[in-house]
DNA sequence: CTCCATACTAAGCGGTTGCTTAGAGCTAAG
DNA sequence: CTTAGCTCTAAGCAACCGCTTAGTATGGAG
């Protein structure tokens, strides 16, 4: 699952590497980390193109402008999320959710960088962006209830308030990116394994 | 617990009564809706001054620079909510605990305005400033963990990992702030209601 | 070789930023 | 009434913002 980022092309390199051109791709990357450690809107074109190892107008070679940058990001972070998500397998829901929670808690530690911008700078973006993105947390809103309904049907878990429950879930994974921090106690597969401990706690029956 | 801000005076008047003089109050209460709506970086001096009814140069005249008004509010911030979990009462750990949940869930969903400044603009801070709340949400953390551990002295809590599920326990009630709209499906108080009962199912023995 | 498209930079434009200055209005002590 | 001190505003400064323009270098097609 966890990728060392030691063979020679890092973590986010991973992330993006379907964009080009090169340029395109590095820019991006430039974009992300600034964003990540300060912020949209304390990042700078000249912040993102200085990163990125090139002049303030090189940036809109490529994108139309500074809120497109955060769009692509946000919109490539999303659905790499969704689908991670959604690829989720294993045998009976209890080890669905375990996988899930995971994978989408350990995605979050792994990719905190990306996760971050993805997570909170939603509000930069533009209405009809906001609009599209919205769009896919729904679905991986839906995905992770559905992880926990299989298992209510079931009848392995005991949940009073199902939309309640997803609810926290997610938002304990989601969390993870802000709190994460590389070099600590933790490894991105040991926070997943603690969380999916900790969710299967929380939806367990009482016996 | 929770007060309605029908009697007169907002939720916001209420957690800012002690600052004065009057203006300076106004101030500090525009600039926690600006910060929170838009964030720190994306708020001008300009758009507090206008949301206080007061000219740009009025800032200065009660606070130094931008960033001592996000000082002030995140100071306040913090040593709130560390009052509110320091002033827990309940008989047992498993009363207190969820009592705890419940009032800092709570919290961070009726003063999400707040919150948000508080827990999501930090790196705004200087880094002296910074350093200065970094202890406080020691201290929170701190007073988290001992209602954990002390369900685990009693034996009625049953947690292979402290630190990280303090970790979690917190997360959870601070990302409330996030994801809380105000006319929602859930009231602040059904919120803290529905942590406290997930928490309890993570902490408690497997029987 | 010429021609043209692409990728880039140097320079800079209009507008906005955080913050300052100079001075006006008000209150209260002497 | 004078004076001092505090609170506030009008105006504006230097710096910086996102983004544009004009022009250069490169490389492949004919």
């Amino acid at each position: 699952m966890t990728t060392t980022g030691l063979d020679g092309f890092s973590l986010l390199d991973e992330t993006w590497r379907t964009v080009t051109p090169d340029a395109a791709r590095r820019m991006l990357i430039a974009a992300v980390q600034a964003f990540a450690s300060k912020g949209y809107h304390a990042t700078t074109t000249r912040d993102i193109a200085s990163l990125a190892g090139m002049s303030p107008a090189a940036v809109y070679i490529h994108y139309r402008s500074k809120e497109e940058l955060l769009f692509n990001i946000s919109l490539v972070g999303h659905e790499t999320s969704l689908a991670l998500l959604s690829s989720i397998q294993g045998d009976g829901a209890v080890q669905r959710l375990k996988n899930a929670v995971s994978a989408f808690a350990g995605w979050h530690a792994e990719f905190h960088t990306t996760a971050r911008v993805v997570q909170y700078e939603l509000g930069a973006l533009s209405p009809e962006h906001h609009a599209e993105v919205a769009e896919l947390r729904r679905q991986i809103e839906q995905r992770m209830r559905s992880y926990i309904a299989a298992g209510v049907e079931e009848g392995v878990f005991d949940v009073p308030d199902l939309k309640g429950a997803t609810l926290a879930v997610l938002s304990l994974c989601i969390d993870v990116a802000r709190w994460y921090q590389p070099g600590g106690r933790r490894t991105p597969d040991e926070i997943g394994a603690m969380y999916a401990d900790l969710v299967l706690r929380m939806v367990r029956p009482a016996t």
